[in-house]
Order: structure tokens, then C-alpha cells, then sequence
RNA sequence: GGGCGAUUGGCUCAGUGGUAGAGCGCUACCUUGACACGGUAGAGGUCACUGGUUCGAACCCAGUAUCGCCCA
């Protein structure tokens, strides 16, 4: 191919990209695979980034993070199985359909034939079939993914793009089910109807996983109920609850109540008879120590009533309004004061109510305390009573949690310390997995319920669809031994109504990308995966219900090894996020800088650190970058060649060059077989700079011969530049590439990792430390004396320690012309190595 | 409140028992036949704090403070 005159990183990208892509460079050989000892493959379970969401910097960083190790292992020989996924089911995907297109879905309406959205979005939402909306979302999610597929070419990810899964094709939809038959078959999966976290704007269920606390002003409502010795005082942040109050509670050792256990009260303005009780979780010093049980407020509710075994006095309902019907026991003419009412507007008018009836003591007092939210959410969660579907995870099974927990200790996590998070999180899990969601776009349930005479589903006994038939849509497909016209009419049957969490079906992810489902074969070689590379903040979600789902198909662990990435932080170190209009946009930096400065700056964030985002750094990469084209260019032009090896290396600074590179090697080779990527490029980068600077300008004078000595330092040259344009490739796969292309065969991708095996372990390396540090004289009294380095020295004398002087003088040659030193003498002398240097009189003149 | 991590020159970070390091930035100089998207040289730090172990501590131990993340 040849050297061009000018060699620039502009349209690197594109060029090499589109080579890629015609030559296969990186496409998984599956029968060479399989045909070889497993440890020969490389399998790796990329996280399939959200389609509906956009890419920012931290994205391309830890992606590149994982295509840094990928092709590092390729270049060891492996087969590596590197796919890519894109995760487009569930919530977020519905989110950007419907205001992308200004749509939303009534599952009641039916299909229309060939519906368009509007062009513009309206100001209302357009209400359409859920497969009219499922179809809006497939056409979005498509064009998504081919806009971060692009993304992720031009970022160089050396992923084998014929093999892309994503979470809502047939085949993961397909798998989705089979695994939750299979969890089903097991006991794993179970359905059950019982209070749940329930996100009012979304009017689904929500997840342990998917919750965050946030600070919120509220206040406290001190009440007076009616007790038999007079009234008793409560304090709640949430007086609107008060027709749902089914107890008050005390601790069992707060002796102030003591006299109440056992005892009933009646609750203000609605007069109903509630007992109280005793229960450890009620807090002395939270208010007045004792507390109103509803049903229900918070999770504690929950459990005390479960616990204690109260009844039921549910108002809130599924759209976050008091539901229009007092509950058992609750007069209806003053419930009715609050029916329909929102949550906010119901406490409006029960403090009102309290008020005139005299039981509100004093004015609220306003406090902050941390409410729970839906992490997607805006308004906070209500707790109300819903049939779901939930997998096991230990979080109500001791052993099942330690068996998840030793399941963590079978993962090598990089960072190491990144483990407690796997384990706090399992270890403090307070309930099983919630995998139900009261949505359209996602895998739906693959089970029907027969109805009875009177229309009623008999949820008792589901109707399973057979495995041989899924992928399976409940809403559209017909249960075994039933016709079409049967759905919904009394003797016939209906379909479960819900979607999977996305999180269902990303857990399979291992199971989706390597073939679980369509190649056994291939499934077996490449499962257990060897890597995992994430985000530390998805540990609790995506991490721990892969784990979940392996342990109980497969009893293994879903990957060998957990390379968790950090964050891209700004400036400030607050993470990157849209509502903080600090995200960085991809393509503009890599415009900018270069995909191969915007890839080192991601290598030099350490596993699982986070990173703050500097412009200033992608130069250093840029320049790194820029360095390789040139003086590859320059090395090519003294005469290296592929043609020339390390046999032909005879002078003393040449072998002690290549000795000091194989020590480069193995430290290189160390740290990547750690992951630990930055250390690996640190060694490099060292090494590379004072090549530059010192080899290539102490010999350059020499190579330019045509004798043995510049035929060893050609060599020499060669090798070295082979050896690093290798020990880049991982981190700078375009500009390696470049330079290679110009004298090698083949790609540098497909190229053998370096080593020290093949480098010679006989040069002393101090040769060109002492040179260099000789030359470093010389150039300093140039510097000193504000003169050119390029300026002639008449005399300069090297004192150094006895033992550097054969070193001095083996590269004495290479010294002086470096130096450009007319008269250089070498002696022995105490303490550390000085050059005492004589300017010749005038500047030279070229 | 619990867990984890961090604290080293202005900035970003290496450095896990033996005389404080790199890059960026800064200052001065050099336009050399690979590179001005360059090169050379230089200045700059009592390694957060307090104790302890040790002949010797940035590093090990105990505690404190500040910051960040995760969880409650």
C-alpha cells in the first residue's frame, strides 16, 4: 500500500470501518469454534443498550472498554463472541413511541390496516390498537438501532454485526417464555394477588429493583383518636389514609401504650373501632410513638398487616384516586366526602374534615423525609392490592439467598470490591421479584385462564401455551383446546393481560445472544460466557436477575468474569443525565478529536472508576495518535521493512532497545490479562514516547547506512514498530491499522498479541537509558544556552559512573551524531552521570 | 443509619515498606532533512488530618474529616 507523503487521522473512521466490515475482520468463525478447546473462545454478553434512549460519552467509554479486552483476546488467538444486542422492549420504548408519534395505546380498540400516524404529533395523544402500537414501536425501535449501530462502527466496537439479537424479536420473546415455563414448572415463577408498589402515572406495578427514595416536603398531621381513658394522638404524613386505618401501633416495650394493647380506639370523623396493637417495627421516638396501620401507606403497613393479620381497607385505586366505595366497615356518607378524589386533593379535604371535627391538634408540621418513587417516574408510589406474577430471588428464602450470594463469589469482578454491591444488594432484598408489568410493549405472559359460567377467570389453573409453540401472544393466539370465538365469553377463556418487566427478559441476555433457544451447539460452547461488562449502577438489576435465571436453569453462574465499567462523570463528578443537561454527545467528540483520542482517553478510566470528561485529555490522545503516523512514516522511510528480524540486530543499543520492549511486553500482557487495560497502554505509552524521543533520534543517523550497523538498527526499528503498533491495536485500532496496512499483510486485528518470546533477552537496556540520559546532557546545555538542538558541539565529556562508561561508549557512534559532537570523551566519575558540553561558535547552518 | 470507594504538585491520575512520579496546564527556549496537531529544558508537592507499628510509612494498623456512589 505504501507511505503517503502526508500521513493525517482525517477519514480514518471511514475507511477502515468499511474495510472491516467487506474483509469480516472481526466475524465469529462458529465452526472453527466449536471445533477447538473451549478456552480457545472468547464469549461475551454485551449489554444491550436501551433503543428508545440516546448514547452519551459514558456509553461509548465503557463500550469501548469491552471492545479494548475483545480485541486483545482476538489477537491471543481466540474466537471471540462478541455480539451485540439492543434492548427495545418495554416502558421506555412505549414512552418515546407515544411522543414521537403523538400516539397511545387502547388495547380495546381493534387493528387498523395499514394506520399512519399523524405527521405531526397533536396535541392528543391519537388512541390506537395495542398492535397498531406495537407495530409503531417495531418501526421506531428499527430505526433507532440502525442510528447506534452506525454510532458503534464508528466508535470501532470489533463487534460481529451479523449477530444482533434484541429483546422483542421472536427468539428472545420465544426464550422469555420457555425460561418463565420452565420457572413456572419449577415453582420458581408463581403468581399471587397481594399489595404492590404501583406507579399511578404508569398503572403498573413496580419492582424492588426499580425504586429510588427521594426527598420530599411533607408534614405531620397530629390526630386525636377516641381511646377508652381518653384520646390518643397519632402522627401521620399521610392523614388522607385515615378511612384505610385498620390499627394503631405501639412497640411492645413502649410503656406508655402498655396500657392500650388489647384495647380498641375509634378513628375521628369516621368512627370506626380499630384495636391496637404491638409490633417491634413501630418507632418509640418517631412522633408520638404510636402510629396508624392503613392499608396501606407504606411497606410497613404491609407488613403489619400481613403480620398481625388485619383486615383489609383499601381506597386507593389503580389511577391514584380514592376509589368511589367506602370500604367494609367505613360509613359511606362520610367517605363519600373524599370519593374520586386524587390522593392530593383527598388530604386537602380530610384535614378540612378534621378540623371542623375538632381531632386535628395544632397546625401540620412541615418536614422533608424520603418518599419512594418509580426510578421512571414523577408522582410518588401508592401501595394498592393486584395479582402479579413474581420470580423467586431470595428475598423471602434464606437459602435461596445465600445460594445467590455464593453464586457472586463464583464471578471474578473487576474491580474486585465491586462484589459487595452484588451481595448488599441480595442480602438485603425484602421480597421476591416482581416480573408482571400492566403494559403493551413486552413479552407477554404466555398463559390463558379459563372463565367460568358467570365470566370469572379461574386463575387456579392456568392455561399454558406448549413450549413447541412460542413465541405465543396471549391477546391474539388461542389456548389448547379452544377457538377464537371463546375469548372473553363465559365457558370460554381469556388472556393474561400483562407484559414481562424488560428486565425478564434482558436477564436472559446470555441465553438470547449465544443461542439457547435457535444453536444448542453453539450454546454450549460458548455458556457459561466469559464476560460480563456493565454499568455498576444496573448490578441490582440486570447483574443479579441474570445470575437469578442462570442459577435456576443452568445451576451455574451466567459468566466467569463481571468487568464493571463506571461512570463519565462532569466536572463536577455528578453523573452525566439528561434532567442535568450535562451529557456530552458522542459524535461531536468524536468528530472532533478522533474516534482513536476519544478511545484512549476511555482506556485511561481505570475498571469501574469513574471519569470525569476533559476535553483537554482527548488532545494528549489525538497527539499520541498523530505520533504513530509519523514516526512510522519516518522508521518505514529509514529503511525498516517487514522483511527485516530480530536476527539481523547486532549493536548493543539496539538489543538493549528490543530487550526493554520485551519487558513491556510481559508487564502489557500482565496487566491485560487483569483487564486492567490502563496499566497496559500506561507501560506502552511510556515505552513508546522515549522510543521517539531517544531511540529513533540516537540512531536515526546511523540507519541511514547501508552497512551491518544501520541494517541492525532497521531491524531493529522494524521489530519495535511491529511490536507496538500491536500493543496499541486494542486501544487505537485506526491509526494501528494505518500504519500497518503500510507495510504488513493482513489486518494488525488478526495480527498475535506480541511476545517477549520472540524479542531478544540478551541487550543490556541500559545501553539506551545511559545514551539517553547522555543526550538529555547535551540537550540541556543546548536548551540553557537557547540554541537549537541542531547546534554543533565542539567538545563534550561524559562523566559517569564506572559502571556506564562501556555503556557510553557502546553507543558512542549513535552519541555524537545524535548529539552532533565533534569531539566526545567518556570518563569515569563519582556520583551520577553529568556531560559537560563545549558549544562550537556559531549556530550550524544546514 | 449501613456498605463501598476516593483524598498525592493548578487539573487528571500512577505509585501497597527503602532517597516523591507521569501527562495536561504553566514558564523559557528551539521553526532540526517524521512530526509546530512539533521538539528541548525548567519551575511546581511537609502524599487530607491525628495517633500507632517499624531501623524506615504516600503505602500497614486505629481513629477523625471531607467528597462521591450504592442501599435503608
Amino acid at each position: 500500500m505504501g507511505v503517503p507523503e502526508k500521513p493525517t487521522l482525517d477519514g480514518l473512521e471511514a475507511k477502515w470501518v468499511a474495510r472491516w466490515a467487506a474483509d469480516d475482520t472481526y466475524a465469529f468463525d462458529r465452526t472453527a469454534a466449536l471445533a477447538a478447546p473451549r478456552e480457545q473462545t472468547w464469549s461475551i454478553d454485551t449489554p444491550p443498550p436501551t433503543a428508545s434512549g440516546s448514547l452519551h460519552v459514558g456509553h461509548v467509554f465503557s463500550y469501548t472498554h469491552t471492545d479494548i479486552v475483545a480485541r486483545y483476546q482476538r489477537m491471543r488467538g481466540k474466537h471471540v463472541f462478541y455480539p451485540m444486542g439492543w434492548d427495545d422492549n418495554g416502558l421506555p420504548t412505549e414512552r418515546r413511541v407515544q411522543n414521537y408519534y403523538g400516539v397511545r395505546c387502547d388495547p380495546s380498540l381493534s387493528y387498523e390496516e395499514g394506520f399512519e400516524p399523524p405527521a405531526k404529533p397533536g396535541k392528543d395523544q391519537q388512541p390506537v390498537s395495542r398492535r397498531n402500537f406495537v407495530e409503531l414501536c417495531e418501526r421506531l425501535t428499527a430505526e433507532d438501532e440502525l442510528a447506534f449501530e452506525q454510532l458503534w462502527r464508528r466508535v470501532g466496537l470489533s463487534v460481529d454485526w451479523s449477530n444482533v439479537y434484541r429483546t422483542i424479536s421472536d427468539s428472545s420473546r420465544a426464550a422469555a417464555q420457555r425460561m418463565f415455563l420452565h420457572n413456572l414448572a419449577r415453582g420458581e415463577a408463581y403468581a399471587q394477588e397481594a399489595p404492590t408498589l404501583w406507579d399511578v402515572t404508569f398503572r403498573t406495578a413496580v419492582a424492588q429493583a426499580e425504586l429510588e427514595d427521594r426527598e420530599r416536603p411533607g408534614a405531620y398531621h397530629r390526630i386525636s383518636f377516641a381511646g377508652p381513658a381518653g384520646p390518643v394522638s397519632i402522627e401521620t404524613t399521610r392523614p388522607e389514609l385515615l378511612p384505610a386505618c385498620v390499627a394503631l401501633v405501639a412497640h411492645p416495650d413502649d410503656e406508655r401504650y402498655q396500657p392500650l394493647f388489647g384495647t380498641t380506639v375509634r378513628t375521628p370523623v369516621f368512627g370506626v373501632e380499630v384495636p391496637v396493637v404491638a409490633h417491634r417495627l413501630a418507632e418509640p421516638d418517631k412522633g408520638s410513638g404510636i402510629a396508624m396501620i392503613c392499608t396501606f401507606g407504606d411497606l410497613n403497613d404491609v407488613t403489619w398487616w400481613r403480620e398481625l393479620q388485619l383486615p383489609t381497607r383499601a381506597i386507593v385505586g389503580w389511577d391514584g384516586r380514592l376509589l368511589p366505595d367506602a370500604p367494609p366497615g367505613v360509613p359511606a356518607e362520610q367517605y363519600a366526602e373524599l370519593a374520586g378524589k386524587t390522593v392530593f386533593s383527598a388530604q386537602q379535604r380530610m384535614v378540612e374534615l378534621l378540623r371542623e371535627s375538632g381531632d386535628l391538634e395544632g397546625e401540620p408540621k412541615a418536614i422533608t423525609h424520603p418518599v419512594k418513587f418509580y426510578e421512571k417516574g414523577e408522582r410518588p408510589l401508592e401501595i394498592v392490592t393486584t395479582r402479579q406474577w413474581y420470580i423467586r430471588n431470595g428475598g423471602r428464602d434464606a437459602d435461596l439467598r445465600d445460594a445467590l450470594v455464593a453464586r457472586g463469589q463464583e464471578i471474578q469482578w473487576v474491580p474486585e470490591h465491586m462484589r459487595y454491591r452484588y451481595e448488599n444488594w441480595v442480602e438485603g432484598l425484602n421480597g421476591d421479584w416482581l416480573i408482571s408489568r400492566q403494559r403493551f410493549f413486552g413479552v407477554p405472559f404466555p398463559v390463558w385462564y379459563a372463565l367460568d359460567g358467570e365470566g370469572e377467570p379461574d386463575w387456579s389453573a392456568p392455561l399454558l401455551a406448549p413450549e413447541s409453540a412460542l413465541p405465543v401472544d396471549p391477546s391474539s393466539d388461542v389456548p389448547a383446546g379452544y377457538t377464537e370465538d371463546q375469548r372473553g365469553v363465559p365457558g370460554g377463556f381469556m388472556a393474561d393481560p400483562d407484559v414481562m418487566d424488560t428486565w425478564a427478559t434482558s436477564s436472559l441476555s446470555p441465553q438470547v445472544a449465544s443461542g439457547w433457544d435457535t444453536d444448542p451447539e453453539l450454546f454450549a460452547h460458548v455458556f457459561p460466557m466469559d464476560q460480563r461488562p456493565q454499568a455498576h449502577d444496573i448490578i441490582r438489576t440486570w447483574l443479579f436477575s441474570t445470575v437469578v435465571r442462570s442459577h435456576f436453569e443452568f445451576g451455574a453462574v451466567p459468566w466467569t468474569h463481571a468487568t464493571i465499567s463506571g461512570f463519565v462523570v462532569d466536572p463536577d463528578r455528578k453523573k452525566m443525565s439528561k434532567s442535568k443537561g450535562n451529557v456530552v454527545t458522542p459524535i461531536d467528540v468524536l468528530e472532533r478529536f478522533g474516534t482513536d483520542a476519544v478511545r484512549w482517553r476511555a482506556a485511561g478510566a481505570r475498571p469501574g472508576a469513574d471519569s470525569p470528561f476533559d476535553e483537554a485529555q482527548m488532545k494528549v490522545g489525538r497527539r499520541l495518535a498523530i505520533k504513530l503516523l509519523n514516526v512510522g512514516k519516518f522508521v518505514l522511510g529509514l529503511g525498516a521493512s517487514a522483511g527485516l528480524g530480530a536476527d539481523q540486530v547486532s549493536e548493543p543499543i539496539d538489543l538493549g532497545l528490543l530487550t526493554a520492549l520485551a519487558g513491556v511486553v510481559d508487564e502489557a500482557t500482565a496487566a491485560m490479562e487483569a483487564f486492567n487495560y490502563t496499566r497496559a497502554l500506561e507501560v506502552a505509552e511510556a515505552f513508546f514516547w522515549s522510543f521517539c524521543d531517544d531511540y529513533v533520534e540516537l540512531v536515526k543517523s546511523r540507519a541511514y547506512g547501508s552497512d551491518d550497523a544501520a541494517r541492525s538498527a532497521q531491524a531493529a526499528l522494524a521489530v519495535a514498530l511491529s511490536v507496538q503498533l500491536r500493543l496499541f491495536a486494542p486501544v487505537l485500532p485506526f491509526v494501528t491499522e494505518e500504519v500497518w496496512s503500510w507495510w504488513q499483510e493482513g489486518s494488525v486485528h488478526r495480527a498475535p498479541w506480541p511476545a517477549a518470546t520472540d524479542l531478544p533477552a540478551g541487550g543490556d537496556p541500559a545501553v539506551v537509558t545511559v545514551a539517553a540520559a547522555a543526550l538529555a546532557g547535551v540537550r540541556k546545555a543546548k536548551s540553557d544556552a537557547k540554541q537549537s538542538m541542531r547546534a554543533d558541539v565542539e567538545s563534550a565529556t561524559v562523566t559517569a559512573p564506572a559502571g556506564q562508561v562501556p555503556l557510553v561508549e557502546a553507543a558512542r557512534r549513535d552519541l555524537a551524531e545524535a548529539g552532533r559532537i565533534a569531539l566526545l570523551t567518556v570518563v569515569p566519575g563519582e556520583g551520577p552521570l553529568t556531560v559537560d558540553v563545549v558549544l562550537a561558535e556559531a549556530p550550524a547552518q544546514a
